[in-house]
DNA sequence: ATATTTAATTACCAATCGGTACATAAATTA
DNA sequence: TAATTTATGTACCGATTGGTAATTAAATAT
């Protein structure tokens, strides 16, 4: 079945995928700046020739590892904006990301919102990267507000854009707490106070969902 | 009046305080990692040794700029907390804190919040001093909330500890933003949404649910 | 076997990093 | 005026930065 075609010449010596993963981790612990090529040859266990060979710049390299990053974190955030009301949304959203911001074998808090905040003008792309990623989120949580709005979910008086950069809001908040040493139960005791008065809802459907 | 005894050598050229302000904003805006000791000397207009001679180090020299940041930003945040009831103290907090973030003749963002979340090894002495910071503002709230409880103003179920993280988390989140490009008036539209769900204000609705 | 293709290895590059030795300039004290 | 004190300017330090040239090793194709 993985009979793909044996490439011509010598055969590489490490997996792309697992020298991503733990390109990723660095990155995600240290950040761009804090980050060096040497490093990451050295975590990576590749030679930087090879290295440059295969991922072509640490530019490129970040960005490629921000990619391994979304795939291997996306999932909980793309499940939970399919839940049948907004409330569930956030609330499968933010309790998820309680825990997955304090994972335990992953460093704390979320490569995206932590990443570049203030650098050097070298690190401008890379910086511009993560603020559109950013933007991409609260844009997708617009979109799922706005699908609840318009299936008369929300109260009146409530702007979907202005939910949207609430949660959002909260999500970035919650990434500095978990780097900042929040402990998983702190964070989840949050999250629950949050979705408690959660704005889009009136008190009494509140009690109705509990 | 200004009679401040000589001192014996050759004066210095520059002001210190002066110099810091212009560290504090390279520091702000380009973090810890972000900025040369090259950039710091041209933009203070000081000589390597001379700012050597002033200041120490680069770890010193922004610890310093981060006390000379403190000095002209906590004038707000400790006026909001002396505001007469908790409600009040969150609205001056977090409107003020919607236009510090998005000063146009300064870096967007909060200067504690977003420096060196994640950074290399070298920059974990920094690190630290900035998460004790954090930690402060939202110790100081809690002291805060904490009053206000004592004074029966907060409702039964509400715990002063998670409505300070909660404001702290905000106040993080809207860093994060405005570091993204949010603009002053997205910041004031999300606060004046918390404020209008502020969990201490509708207390009656709210009671139900726990 | 030989040529070809691709990767690993070693050694190195100019530029920049944070930090300093040393000599000089400018002030006060004696 | 001479001695002392402090700051300045120049020039430099070893270490590290991101990135490569050149050679060798290991595979396939002819």
């Amino acid at each position: 079945m993985e009979e793909t075609r044996r490439s011509r010449g010598r055969p590489s010596q490490f997996d792309a995928q697992i020298a991503l993963e733990t390109a990723m981790e660095l990155f995600w612990a240290q950040g761009y700046e804090g980050t060096s090529m040497a490093e990451l040859t050295e975590a990576m266990n590749i030679n930087k020739p090879s290295l440059y060979a295969a991922f072509g710049s640490k530019e490129n390299l970040f960005k490629l590892a921000l990619e391994h990053y979304l795939k291997g974190s996306i999932s909980f955030i793309s499940a939970a904006l399919q839940a049948p009301t907004a409330y569930e949304v956030v609330q499968q959203l933010l309790l998820n990301s309680a825990r997955f911001l304090t994972q335990e074998d992953k460093p704390a808090g979320c490569m995206v919102n932590l990443g570049s905040l203030s650098c050097g003008k070298e690190a401008a792309p890379v910086q511009q990267v993560l603020i559109a990623r950013r933007k991409q989120f609260e844009a997708a949580l617009l979109q799922r507000f706005e699908r609840a709005q318009a299936e008369g979910e929300l109260t009146a008086g409530t702007q979907a854009a202005d939910l949207a950069k609430y949660v959002a809001t909260l999500h970035q908040g919650m990434s500095i707490q978990a780097a900042s040493g929040a402990s998983r139960e702190a964070l989840e005791a949050l999250v629950n106070m949050v979705l408690a008065n959660w704005p889009g809802k009136k008190a009494a459907e509140l009690h109705l969902e509990n």
